[in-house]
RNA sequence: GCCGGCUUAGCACAGUGGUAGUGCACCUGAUUUGUAAUCAGGGGGUCGCAGGUUCAAAUCCUGCAGCCGGCACCA
């Protein structure tokens, strides 16, 4: 037999014998390292140590603490779960068990739920296996018999994924014991090194290959990780999550409430709407100096109306409709852009006109089903920071870029600046023809390209086929919060087809009528879920320019109310926004109040302050007193409390 | 919409068949206080809604709604 070189991480390189598994080569280096070995990459690809090599490759064994085994020890504990749940109720289908992000997932087919009790029986079964430390061996098998063998076991969800595997390729088999299953692999060299640091998370209802028209399976959620320290570092981490959640800090904060008479629809307390009114100011300012108009639709239109635009075809299932007195039906609008063509069609335009920027603060109204309802995140009414550029067909990169450093700069002034970008291509339920949905998607993957260029890569972006609006594609931006979770905010839409059958048009340079092409974009998306995102990024603790309330002014004495009262009427006169605290309690149980309701600014002020004119001030977040003199403080917070851009 | 869980005072929770509780918040009084809880007293709930079982239901059963975790859908 021939050989083959392996090199390896040192540089070095040996000869071995073309079929020597990765186990051998470890074993002949010393048997230390054999023993701590789980797996070896080969080229930087992960496979099973038993893996004979047949040529030359970069060689590189990989111990369980290192960052690469810790998608095996996921994947090897969903195979473990799957064993657990078969051995504690037989009968059940085993179906697919990914990794996934911080974890893995095994989905079953089983008569009976699992029960909140059933978490433990598992993971004590699991730590069970991995304590028998069986070893993972791997079988090759013909479709006939892996097709027979998961047949007689009642296994069908198997039999459908057997046949799903494109003819050319090996049906792989890992055994772990006496206990198997169909799976691309790779794995660790045994169940025990897996560890004990995994724990499972949640039961769900999850839909056989994400196809809701299919039955549906309930999964299992774990997490694991190579230590306990990881796995621990990891349930703290969602716990500081769980403290951001917005539902709960609006609560606490008092910026809004939900009640059940009007599911998905938010009940705006006062400082919640000052927050709310607070970013569609800047965002006006943002979109006056960059060339928009604003404009106010209706809220309801005929139905009729809707029928010509092609909401109705398609999207009707999501629109509220209500039927009036006289009889016509009536649609509260999901989108706003109808509306927008509505007013762009009044006036002839010229091509001079273009590009026509028409913004609207619409609120929408989509019928959503009662299972995505989330908070402020998913809602039945809300508001857009919308707007329609119309435009003739040689403007589209132009405009698209505009949008992209305005979209940019906007979430750089919130912190955002991990931003990646996904392009969403034609779906199956679409209005207009092929040439011109052709046309858009290679505009927009033309901006895309551009906009990666000028980022120098920075913009991270990815492809969705099929996710597009029924009108045209579009360009997502997604955002990076504070603590690494990703929300989706803004969109860009190149729409060929709405304009057209809505009747606008514009006078061309040749005096012929033109069609124009339609722009929709909003950049923070829905009002009411950015400002979810912004309670969670910052955790409640405002920036002041967007702080409820920025300012409490806490006496220490009622000596001090009257220079209080007057400390606080300059701070409204320079335009911030303040309450004072004028309680009969102590200094310390009032910083404490305003403390947990995250007020930026407490400014504590007695009599020596009073006398002296002077605030002690203590920020959000920091033991620390800093005492200043009043004129000083009220043009420095009226400074810091100046908006953005 | 689908699967599972949950729903008790403003908030967080205890209470599994026999007169509804705790802490915080709230109200009243005393205390005038220098940076994360001063002391004492008091009021507050058709136990999500509607049916049913039972001598008796927060507790058991059925239906509905809302919420939570996922799936599907999506800004």
């Amino acid at each position: 037999m021939s050989d083959v070189t392996l090199t390896f991480p040192d540089g070095k390189s040996r000869n071995v014998k073309s079929g020597t598994t990765g186990a051998e080569v470890a074993k002949s280096i010393s048997p230390s390292l054999l023993k701590r070995t789980v797996a070896m990459q080969l080229d930087g690809v992960l496979s099973d140590l038993a893996d004979p090599i047949t040529k030359d490759a970069a060689i590189n064994f990989v111990p369980r603490t290192d960052p690469a085994a810790l998608e095996l020890i996921r994947h090897d504990c969903a195979h473990v779960m799957a064993e657990a749940v078969q051995s504690l109720w037989p009968g059940t289908q085993v179906t697919i068990g990914p990794v996934i992000d911080n974890g893995f997932y095994y989905d079953f087919a089983k008569s009976e739920p699992f029960v909140p009790e059933d978490m433990g029986k598992i993971e004590k079964k699991m730590h069970e296996i991995v304590a028998r430390n069986a070893p993972f061996t791997k079988e090759v098998w013909s479709r006939d018999k892996a097709k027979e063998t998961f047949a007689k076991m009642g296994e069908t969800f198997k039999v459908e994924l057997v046949d799903a595997i494109p003819p050319g390729e090996d049906l792989k088999i890992y055994k772990q014991g006496t206990w198997f299953d169909l799976c691309r692999g790779p794995h660790m060299t045994s169940t025990g090194a897996i560890g004990k640091a995994f724990k499972l998370q949640r039961f769900a209802g999850a839909y056989w290959r994400g196809d809701s028209t299919k039955p549906q399976l309930q999964r299992i959620y774990g997490t694991a990780w190579a230590t306990e320290d990881e796995l621990n570092a990891y349930i703290k981490q969602l716990e500081e999550a769980e403290k951001r959640d917005h539902r709960k800090l609006g609560r606490e904060m008092d910026l809004f409430h939900f009640q059940e008479e009007a599911p998905g629809s938010i009940f705006w307390h006062p400082k919640g709407w000052t927050l709310f009114q607070t970013l569609i100011s800047y965002m006006r300012r943002q979109q006056e100096q960059a060339g928009y108009v604003e404009v106010n639709s209706p809220d309801m239109m005929e139905k009729h109306f809707w029928e010509l635009s092609g909401h109705w075809e398609n999207y009707g299932e999501n629109m509220f409709t209500t039927t009036l007195p006289d009889e016509r039906v009536f649609c509260c609008k999901p989108m706003n852009c109808p509306g927008h063509v509505q007013i762009y069609k009044h006036g002839l335009k010229s091509y001079r006109d273009l590009p026509l920027k028409i913004a609207e603060f619409g609120k929408v109204h989509r019928y959503e089903p009662s299972g995505a309802l989330h908070g402020m995140l998913r809602v039945r009414h809300f508001t857009q920071d919308d707007a329609h550029i119309f435009i003739t067909e040689h403007q589209i990169m132009e405009e698209c870029l505009k949008i992209n450093d305005l979209m940019l700069s906007i979430y750089k002034d919130f912190g955002f600046e991990d931003i990646f970008i996904k392009l969403s291509t034609r779906p199956e339920k679409r209005v207009g023809a092929d040439h011109l949905w052709d046309k858009a998607e290679k505009a927009l993957q033309d901006v895309l390209d551009e906009v990666t260029k000028r980022s120098n890569g920075r913009i991270k972006t990815a492809l969705q086929p099929g996710e597009g609006a029924f009108y045209g594609p579009k360009l997502e931006y997604v955002l990076k919060d504070a603590i690494g979770r990703e929300w989706q905010c803004g969109t860009t839409q190149v729409d060929f087809n709405l304009a057209g059958r809505l009747g606008a048009f514009y006078i061309d340079e040749h005096s012929e009528k033109k069609t124009p092409v339609m722009i929709h974009r909003a950049m923070f998306g829905s009002l009411e879920r950015f400002t979810g995102i912004l309670i969670e990024n910052y955790a409640g603790h405002f920036p002041l320019w967007l702080a409820p309330l920025q300012v409490v002014i806490a006496t220490i004495t009622r000596d001090a109310d009257p220079y209080a009262n007057e400390v606080a009427e300059k701070l409204k006169a320079a335009g911030l926004r303040v309450e004072t605290d004028l309680r009969n309690e102590k200094i310390g149980y009032k910083v404490r109040e305003h403390s947990l309701a995250k007020v930026p600014l407490i400014l504590a002020v007695g009599n020596r302050d009073a006398e002296g004119r002077t605030v002690s001030v203590r920020r959000l977040g920091s033991q620390e007193q800093t005492v200043m003199k009043l004129d000083e403080a009220v043009a420095a917070f009226a400074d810091e409390a100046k908006a953005p851009g």
